[in-house]
DNA sequence: ACTAAATGATACTAATATGGTATCTTTTTA
DNA sequence: TAAAAAGATACCATATTAGTATCATTTAGT
């Protein structure tokens, strides 16, 4: 199966705020986190920049600029930067495509999957960036 | 998020075996599949084919043939589906990928992911396809 | 024996998602 | 005013998913 629950920019996304969390020198520019954590510097770019526009991230533009948390890592959840990137976590919608589909309130298949999906959503909304701090000073 | 639990060749194969088990006419030919569960032909025999070879369907060539369970529908489990279609089920590996991370064996993040995954392994295999069947006489 | 109706095998194509580049503009500080 | 940052966008490469097309083989019935 090659269907991954966390995908390569969320998994950037992870390691990028893992390093800043650690690394409290406030501003922190792309060029830095790309000589350490080996991320493509382009596509890094693009992530920080994602991170930004949807609130996770502070922006400061110019010389001697970059990246400053604006949430606190204990604040930051795995299923926030999924959403981010994969869009909302939704494994399966109606298994039988909706229009083919007549019995979705009834399909015991239906239920049981979407029990399934509310373990694993409320399973990645309890990781914090912070959880994955703890034992885990260098990534 | 696109990535799903289950893809269309394994949620075509459901349907298949579901019609299947519900109408016992022991050989059901492709044609008659796709006449009542509009799924597109050549894609259907190959998923019947892909069945057969991995035992799960028998089938009779020649005219007057077609496929026939040779599973006992309490027996036949949606991970064996997913197997078959997408796999093996494994929805994360080592998140930050295995070159990279030097601490698989501590790293949090992995276990909490790894436990997630078993959870829904554990779900998935408890889904027969009898079990689907149960309160849903037609698909 | 012949034909029609079925599957077996396999190669090809199309659409989409993922992962990543390239380029040019704007802002800020020294 | 030049260097060092981010902003904005358009583009490209690869992989996966979904589906097609074709031809060969087997079997039942006449
Ligand atoms: S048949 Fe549609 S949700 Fe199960
Ligand atoms: S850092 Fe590799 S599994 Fe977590």
């Amino acid at each position: 199966m090659k269907g991954k629950l966390i995908t390569r920019d969320t998994d950037y996304a992870v390691r990028a705020l893992c390093f800043m969390a650690i690394n409290e020198e406030e501003i922190m520019p792309v060029d830095k986190l790309v000589e350490e954590l080996k991320i493509p510097r382009p596509f890094l770019r693009k992530i920080m920049q994602m991170l930004n526009k949807k609130g996770i991230l502070h922006s400061y533009k110019g010389k001697g600029g970059g990246f400053a948390l604006s949430v606190s890592p204990d604040r930051i959840f795995l299923t926030d930067l999924i959403e981010v990137f994969q869009g909302p976590l939704k494994l399966n919608e109606c298994i039988f495509k909706k229009n083919i589909c007549p019995n979705i309130n009834t399909c015991p298949l239906k239920k049981r999957i979407d029990k399934i999906e509310d373990y694993i959503k409320t399973q990645l909304q309890s990781i914090s960036l912070h959880s994955l701090l703890e034992k885990n000073s260098k990534i």
